[in-house]
DNA sequence: CTGAAAGCGCTAACAC
DNA sequence: GTGTTAGCGCTTTCAG
């Protein structure tokens, strides 16, 4: 009993050497019989690979990392505490570098620079080949001091012109948002968005500026506000309720959170959507565009082919090439019925 | 140049061996120093640990680890691709780790045995000291077998007894939301809830009855459907639009999605919250229950407490303690107007 | 109090 | 083809 509970390592102690000394072949043999690699009878291979799966035989990881100067492993540092954005990222990310038999070490440092230095170091103690960070809000940041190692950021930008940073095309997405709009036959479309202290909203204001103005119309509503559904009934009120001004005919909203509460106030007021008012939100987060009445058109920013690219630059760099500079992926629309009748 | 992209590795190639040099002492001398035991002239210690901190020495844990037979790493391994439960979970696993020095690694394995299979042969592979367990729902999955290592299940169960199991408790939690209705003086209580074939909802249905009867009442208004805000809405309907059986003066929502969806169709019909009809959501999801008209009371599954909890129960399993069974961690209730007027 | 040396598990270079 | 051996960076006896 208590031998049991001692000896609970059935085949994590198995090395090379019992492999070995099963197959009748020299602990050099074995391995090369466990990696592709190296001249050796078939025969021999076939043994010393039937012995090692009898055996439960698992190469330590640990011990080959120590030997080539690398761990396939990596860091992932996130600041995103509430993980809407992180998550599907971290997601994509990790199964990207998974296919390449590489592990993802989570970290999560809440905005405390203390506690990411922490983290760091540890990582570094562990030998990680390469380090992402992510954050909540692609402001920029101090870049991160490693001693050598990649490091990448991704919806997140650092204040080092040397550094990688991969993040969504946030103009890019609000022209699509405008363009759409105004091919709607659309004419006086206003944009509802966040505090203007965030980069993503003056980019996003810009390419609906740029949209608006190719179209040869005023782009002059523009209200910023926090990034809440009462932000959005609240700017609606604003738009609506006003004296005469003739009213929006469409909605462009900063997030799908404004987006939707623009939709309920428009709806309390018994105007019709999309039929008076068209609205386009952005993040095209489903439990909001698709709760929403009527269910939302909106922008997505391929949070997953952002994670998915991020990995693959980072096994480019771990692998020596040397990136740099900020790069943007396009975002999407993704129309529902805010737009256009079902 | 070329020698400048080539060598960048400052500090990362700095070794034990490099300080016994600069120091002027052994190599085991210096690993004394660096760890805090042995017998060491306080002299010889702090000049060891000034040319260590001088030249930027870091341990290479992966060694370390090597030589103890202790990765300090564990795995986290998740089947929730939406990470709207696993997240708060993951992130207070993780800080309550990393303050014990271990790192998490982790693994999406997104509901495809194959993928898990190979998450868990690569964790091993990296002599990972325990493993965590997570999925969307809480129901029964087979057990995981990796040979003689710690594994603990939160908000997730084994079809094991001898596993570990951390969950919230949805039963107390169903109690708490009914008497909390109860106490409001509310007599005819309804249930909106989940699919039937999910656990919680089925404990939550429980606490809902049991609650009830202990105050007299009748737990006849059970209605089982999607997860859904859509939901929510028609489940309202077919509550009160009904003919003429007395209405509910009360409604506890298996989530708070159902329960929004619920005070919007109230809302449409006039009908007050929560003067009328008292709403009461489960998971205290913000993002619902704040932007919620009037914001939700909520019950609070206390996600991160579950985090921590594993944390702390896997660190000890890994020094050796034995421990199996299910555990429930109690929920909270989050009071907001949807249940008492502000 | 400090140095020397064995060894954690594995790989790669070199003998045989 | 296969065996031997020298490390990867570190800790830990065991001598001195």
């Amino acid at each position: 009993m208590s031998q049991d509970t001692q000896d609970k390592s059935p085949n994590r102690r198995v090395t090379i050497r019992d492999v070995a000394r099963l197959a009748e072949v020299s602990i050099g043999t074995a391995s090369k019989a466990m990696n592709a690699g190296g001249r050796l009878r078939q025969e021999t291979r076939d043994k010393v690979m039937r012995v090692a799966k009898e055996i439960g035989y698992r190469p330590n990881d640990l011990a080959q990392s120590l030997h080539r100067a690398r761990s396939r492993t990596v860091g992932i540092l996130t600041n995103d505490s509430f993980g809407r954005f992180s998550f599907p990222i971290i997601r994509a990310l990790e199964e990207r570098l998974a296919d390449q038999g590489v592990a993802v070490f989570m970290c999560n440092a809440t905005d405390d620079p203390a506690r990411e230095r922490q983290h760091i170091d540890q990582l570094l103690g562990k030998r990680i080949d390469g380090l992402v960070v992510t954050a909540r809000r692609s402001d920029r940041r101090p870049a991160i001091l490693v001693g050598g190692i990649p490091v990448i950021y991704v919806f997140s930008q650092a204040d080092d012109p040397d550094a990688l940073c991969l993040l969504p095309d946030d103009e890019g997405g609000a022209v699509l948002a405008s363009e759409h709009l105004i091919g709607l036959g659309r004419t006086r479309i206003a944009h509802i968005t966040g505090p203007e202290h965030f980069e993503a909203v003056q980019l996003r204001h810009r390419g609906f500026k740029r949209a608006l103005e190719r179209a040869g119309l005023m782009p002059d509503l523009f209200l910023s506000g926090p990034w809440s559904e009462q932000w959005g009934r609240d700017a609606v009120a604003k738009l609506f309720d006003g004296a005469d001004a003739p009213r929006p005919d469409a909605l462009f909203c900063g997030n799908d959170q404004i987006a939707r509460g623009a939709a309920e106030a428009l709806r309390d007021r018994g105007i019709a959507v999309p039929k008076d008012v068209a609205i386009v939100g952005f993040d095209n987060w489903l439990v909001m565009t698709e709760a929403a009445r009527p269910p939302l058109t909106s922008i997505d920013m391929n949070l997953p082919a952002l994670g998915r690219e991020a990995g693959e630059r980072l096994l480019a760099m771990i692998s020596g090439e040397r990136e740099t500079g900020t790069r943007r992926l396009p975002a999407t629309l993704v129309v529902r019925q805010s737009t256009v009748e079902s």
